[in-house]
DNA sequence: CTGCCAGCTTTCGTATACGAATTCAATTGA
DNA sequence: TCAATTGAATTCGTATACGAAAGCTGGCAG
């Protein structure tokens, strides 16, 4: 029997639309009625209703009197999980470099590829998936349970804006530049490096962030 | 059903329960069940449901097969809180030195001299409201809303930790001198000192729970 | 006397129903 | 023609009910 079909069904559809979520199957504009939900999961609502009032408590999304759909951030927001990215995530990733297993090196190995060879050929689809596993692949390793689960909050939310900065051409070099050098560090078992190149590419990605946003506005 | 306020039920219970948590009124091995707690509200189970699972996917409290009861922290996850702690208070804390109001600087003035007659009178019980007056103080000041709710997460799963530690009698007197010192800093608006002062006091936290743990095994 | 099994109680998860609030739309009046 | 108002539809919050799972208890066998 499957591990899912024993468990909750209120926990089986908090972690499918958690998934759904993490990985950006989710635009902006969809909208979820628990009625419409639970009859596509043939329950009732109730548990449709207990996942989702708790994806949205969580921050993931938000509720309006008309369904559920993804939070809007402001600015304000934005430039405040920037912040704690980064306060939390140089350490984060300095705490992972000694975790990583040799299959996660060689993960980030492929990712890392995977993202040079956008630099050809320009397809920014790819490089967000390697960018999503080289970043997944790390935070896995985070020992610190709780540190790690604080990061995987807010990050779902900006998916979005990562998304978006990936789109940047100008810093297209330095993120693939700076990605090259993490896997270096995180080969070498250097976690100091790694915690400074960390801080530079979540630095490069708020750059980005601003430059995309004055560029709107300008 | 009874309309005793404009909000819905399910949000005052909560409210009131995380009140009551994070003023630390509720003991371990108190049991909240639903069906109880709705007699209490004169409401139905329902939205009794709703806050308690809110609260407990929160992590204020625990949820077992019988009934809702205050989490019991393992050694390992109190000491990844406080290497959150590290991370993220010294710097929230500066930030909130530059936002304190003159009210602020007087709330955080009484408190400490609150806290140094405690050195006198030995009551813990006052040296914990005064510790908690200080720190709710400045966080509240801390502009990052982000940051601000990341560490009140946190904040209500310690609390047990905290008020045991406070009674390390070694650490009474250091804690009260690192207030003092940083009331000075806050007053001064001297951000960096206001950061490594809180550096230490989290330390100094730390270093007080590790030492009642040895006590207790050894 | 002790350990195990059955059924009994408690508690939870889910289903269904209904009233209230909010939004949408259509009709009406200026 | 356009705006306002009213009715309909949608969606949420809460109430109530029922079945299932997890402890607890008491009796029975060894």
């Amino acid at each position: 029997m499957h591990r899912t079909a024993k468990r909750h069904m209120k926990d089986q559809i908090y972690d499918i639309f958690l998934g759904r979520i993490q990985r950006g199957e989710i635009s902006h504009g969809d909208r979820f009625v628990d009625t419409a939900v639970a009859e596509e999961f043939n329950v009732s609502r109730m548990p449709v209703r207990d996942a989702l009032m708790r994806l949205s408590h969580e921050g993931y999304l938000d509720s309006t009197t008309r369904g559920f759909t993804l939070p809007n951030l402001s600015m304000r927001q934005i430039c405040e999980i920037f912040e704690l990215r980064r306060l939390l995530e140089p350490r984060a990733a300095a705490l992972a470099t000694n975790q990583l297993t040799e299959d996660d090196i060689a993960s980030l190995t492929c990712a890392v590829e995977q993202s040079e060879r956008t630099l050809v050929t320009g397809e920014i689809e790819s490089l967000y998936a390697a960018s999503e596993d080289i970043r997944r692949t790390w935070i896995m390793a985070v020992p610190n349970i709780e540190l790690r689960d604080t990061i995987l909050r807010y990050m779902a939310q900006i998916q979005a804006v990562r998304m978006a900065t990936l789109r940047d051409a100008t810093a297209h070099e330095t993120l693939v530049d700076l990605q090259r050098d993490m896997l270096r560090a995180f080969v070498e078992r250097d976690a100091a490096k790694v915690e400074l190149l960390l801080l530079r590419y979540v630095l490069a990605g708020e750059d980005s962030f601003l430059r995309l946003k004055a560029c709107e506005q300008g």
